[in-house]
DNA sequence: CCACCGCGAGAAAACGATTACTGGCGCGAG
DNA sequence: CTCGCGCCAGTAATCGTTTTCTCGCGGTGG
């Protein structure tokens, strides 16, 4: 049924290794029968098997990406950085959705080793949780982005969560706001503790009490957003600033605003992480923590690429930086 | 370096065919090597080769997803849908990214078929020009989504977009509008061709005039929606009806809407193709046909593993009920 | 009591490629 | 002229599994 190399070989009249250093074109071989190898190969629609070659030479020319969320375009746009490095040097990117779960994650780290992979990276569902050992086992290059793991032994590409979030909290302070809440990321990963951290750190600095009702932690999603923000207003005393700490839950977090007739910027002022590339027709427009998405899939890949290609010096963390936009949103002066 | 099955049989002092026995668990094995085999597979921490395991059983537990645009959330919905069908069935999903480009949709397929995978899912980047015909040769199932590929030999799952076009535009002449221009997708899909005849069916049947001017053609994204909609107002006689035929290029074309001055619905009724999930929050909340993405993906993953199973009765292609939701940007009544 | 049958485990072939090794040939140098 | 070296192509080993085949053992039936 498939073609193989065999059949190739017959067709050329020659053998099953002068066929294949004729495709890897690694050694000379003779004019002649070259052109009746790359006759037969056409001739056949012969396409080597990925997985035959692979086994042979422990080596696949495919990076696999882990992602949290495959609905999430912080991630999606992040890999389309991925893949333009990638490709340039004629790699190929799978995407998987570890969907925010430990055992899906686990599982794709699997197939990623049973598949034997190049190179991973990957979005870590849980900061001490993610085991990320059997890619170790396997010798197989891994780079974390937007999260990290503990113990840094793993290069990471990240932006500095800490002061992000500070300093959207420090600007929404001095936009006069006295209660500030926050919906925080889930707790084990490193972005939803720095994040929440900054947002505390801020605080302090700017002298305004923390109160944990002001703090819900949520998914990273946009009905757990909603419902954080839900919670956060059905308080005696509503917040009069909102951070959060993504981009879908931001936008569940409008929604319920919207719903409960909070009006933006007068009664509350917004701000968010990770912007959405297309809320530029939403008025107002909003304030948010821009990262440096396709940059950071940018130097991701080409962190992993040099791991790929055997530098194996000590682990990088990357930390790009991120712009606080001001946008209607949080502008109350 | 890493452990092979080889090992795990010395380690339990067994032959490797014994090992693959256990834990295929197809055949009885004797209970005290079952035991010793699966102490020294924990204790060793083995992990199964997949490439070999595939390359022998020429069978792998992996479904690839083609998509035209990883960052549009369209497709992004959809492939939920597949994934959760798949893992119930303990099939992993991979993604790749074809970006509308027939050179890298072509690269992935090859990946495919190389990877032996077990079936693809597959928006073909173009009707007439996407060849698969490499999948067909190494026996891969296919199924496509959203678009369709001509002579009807493949599964496909979509919406009758004819019929939902035709909707959305009489829809818009029933609210008053003469001028009703359509911002159209590339004419090279299957999608993008019958939206632009159900729009044209609808403007006859409503005894409307067509006129070229008012169509214009992007590329799906958003800045090919925002550049042809700046173009369709930049013409003598406006148009007093918009729609658009995708996601990305609505929200391209609501900026320029917006940076125009335009009014919706008083100047301009608005209608497009795909929900963005959180449009929830836009003013005014927005008229769309509201596509069953994850269904979609649902019975695709559905279909394919039927083939995977060796179903190999007639192509079936579903077609899902499209729902057009009516909002404020076309209540001109 | 012997032969045969069945069963369970090991030996070995296979999957389809790459690549180390081998052998033959041609050419150059002694 | 002969020896040897180098080059090129073919043979075969190899990657890590699965699976067929084979073999030995024990039990049963004739």
């Amino acid at each position: 049924m498939a073609v193989t190399i065999r059949d190739v070989a017959a067709a050329a009249s020659v053998s099953p290794a002068t066929v294949s250093r004729v495709l890897n074109g690694k050694v000379e071989v003779a004019e002649d029968l070259r052109i009746r190898v790359e006759a037969a190969v056409d001739q056949l629609g012969y396409r080597p098997n990925g997985l035959a070659r692979s086994l042979r030479t422990r080596a696949t020319m495919v990076l696999g990406v882990v992602i949290a969320d495959v609905t999430n375009p912080f991630f999606t746009a992040m890999v389309r950085g991925i893949e333009d490095v990638a490709q340039a040097v004629n790699y190929s990117v799978v995407l998987a959705n570890a969907d925010e779960d430990l055992a899906k994650e686990r599982r794709y780290l699997e197939v990623a080793a049973a598949e034997q992979m190049a190179g991973v990276v990957l979005s870590p569902a849980s900061s001490r949780r993610t085991d990320v050992s059997v890619l170790a086992r396997h010798g197989i290059p891994l780079v974390t982005v937007d999260r990290q793991l503990p113990g840094g032994a793993v290069d990471s590409v990240s932006i500095n969560n800490h002061l992000a979030a500070r300093q959207a909290t420090e600007h929404l302070a001095a936009q006069g706001c006295r209660r500030i809440a926050f919906v925080s990321g889930p707790s084990v990963t490193s972005t939803g503790q720095r994040r929440l951290a900054g947002y505390r750190a801020a605080l302090r600095a700017s002298g305004l009490r923390s109160d944990d009702d002001l703090v819900k932690r949520a998914d990273f999603r946009v009905d757990g957003g909603y419902e954080a923000t839900v919670e956060l207003l059905s308080s005696r005393k509503r917040p009069d600033g909102l951070l959060v700490s993504n981009n879908l839950m931001a936008l569940g977090a409008l929604q319920a605003l919207q719903e409960k007739g909070v009006d933006i910027p007068r009664d509350l002022a917004f701000a968010s992480f990770d912007g959405i590339s297309w809320a530029r027709t939403l008025r107002p427009t909003l304030t948010v923590i821009e990262q440096p998405t396709y940059e950071i899939g940018r130097r991701a890949a080409e962190l992993l690429l040099a791991r790929v290609g055997g530098d194996d010096g000590p682990a990088r963390d990357v930390v790009l930086p991120a712009e606080l936009k001001i946008g209607e949103s949080s502008s109350r002066l």
